[in-house]
DNA sequence: CCCAGCTCCTTAACAACGTTAAATTGACCT
DNA sequence: AGGTCAATTTAACGTTGTTAAGGAGCTGGG
């Protein structure tokens, strides 16, 4: 069968907690497919697209996690939507790195706003989208710093031990927790007052 | 006279602006610099060692525009640090991932907490650690964001025009002020509380 | 005065990378 | 059987980060 797109991010996607970004060559993943590297370019026309593919791979493939229960309220909705965000990074080496500032394929995959019933309930839409748009920033930003720290869960660059301070030395997800709820109490009184 | 690493530094930064990170090579910072490429491994064991020294070189050149007037209150001065935060990272092409989770060499730079007053008067140096560190991590994703779509001033990522909403569309320094402002009363309400 | 040693740089070379052009396979339609 | 088109291979190119070996230029000691 002939490959996809898909296929490509996939593998991609595996070998990179192998390799890291910088190992992940296009030989690389054209080996674990079975194939050579002119290949891909059948598929995509440069190496950028296929990050990018991997990011979008990455989304899709955390969409399932992403979906808050039923039963939450907006805001409850909003903080699953950051964690499950920070999971989906945390699950690749340099998943942060990968999947900051790449470009989306697939847009219909950010899915509905945790906010949507506040917007329909009257909640002016441009300010609900740079509320979420702050928190994701700072998901973004909190992970990749994390994970300049601990590559992978488990390990740590030592050049970190001596130098840097409680704020990164500690329990990553308790830190994360308080973040998160300075960021969302900031976002919601923001859209209540002004 | 001889290179130093301050200088390689300074030259690559330069480049940056020029050639974008993709494009910064060792042989383009060496024929700046008017030396062959090898002579760089004098000074530095690898390109990351580079690549950290620039982000500790943009941070030091920036310690000046960092510094806040003597008479702001400390959530004016943690604000005018992170705006200045923002500038030196757009002050360069690709500025955000440069900096972002590189490692930064001269930990002195990092200078005094904006909270250094409400520490001395009592409050938990953890815990307003934590805060600022929330401040900086918005930043840090805020900037990435904003160059995928802005490579810089003035320029613009095409493939984001139909596709983005207008929370990445509209005006940055408008919508970092926004989101800043989210961050801010987010963090001061966090310490004043629990 | 000269040689030893150190610092800093060059020349030469390497394997590996992203990428392109051209030839090749295999499947399907007529 | 032959032709068309999609999907891949083979071969090659220029460039990259990096290493090994050597050479120029200073410095201080005998």
């Amino acid at each position: 069968m002939a490959l996809t797109r898909q296929d490509i991010a996939r593998s991609g996607l595996k070998l990179l907690n192998d390799v890291g970004l910088n190992g992940l060559t296009l030989r690389l993943i054209a080996a674990d497919l079975g194939v050579k590297a002119p290949a891909l370019y059948w598929h995509m026309k440069n190496k950028q697209e296929l990050l990018d593919e991997m990011a979008t791979q990455m989304y899709r493939d955390s969409v399932a996690d992403r979906r808050p229960p039923a039963s939450a309220g907006e805001w409850e909705a909003a903080a699953h939507s950051a964690r499950a965000l920070r999971r989906m990074m945390l699950a690749y080496r340099d998943g942060g790195k990968v999947f900051a500032g790449t470009y989306l394929g697939d847009m219909s995959l950010v899915g509905e706003h945790p906010l949507r019933r506040s917007i329909e309930a009257g909640l002016d839409e441009g300010r609900a989208s740079r509320a979420t748009f702050t928190v994701y920033c700072f998901v973004i930003g909190y992970v990749i710093e994390e994970q300049a720290v601990r590559p992978m869960p488990g390990e740590f660059d030592e050049r970190y031990r001596e130098s840097a301070g409680e704020a990164v030395l500690g329990d990553a997800d308790a830190r994360f927790e308080d973040g998160l709820a300075m960021v969302l109490s900031g976002a919601r009184q923001w859209l209540e007052t002004t």
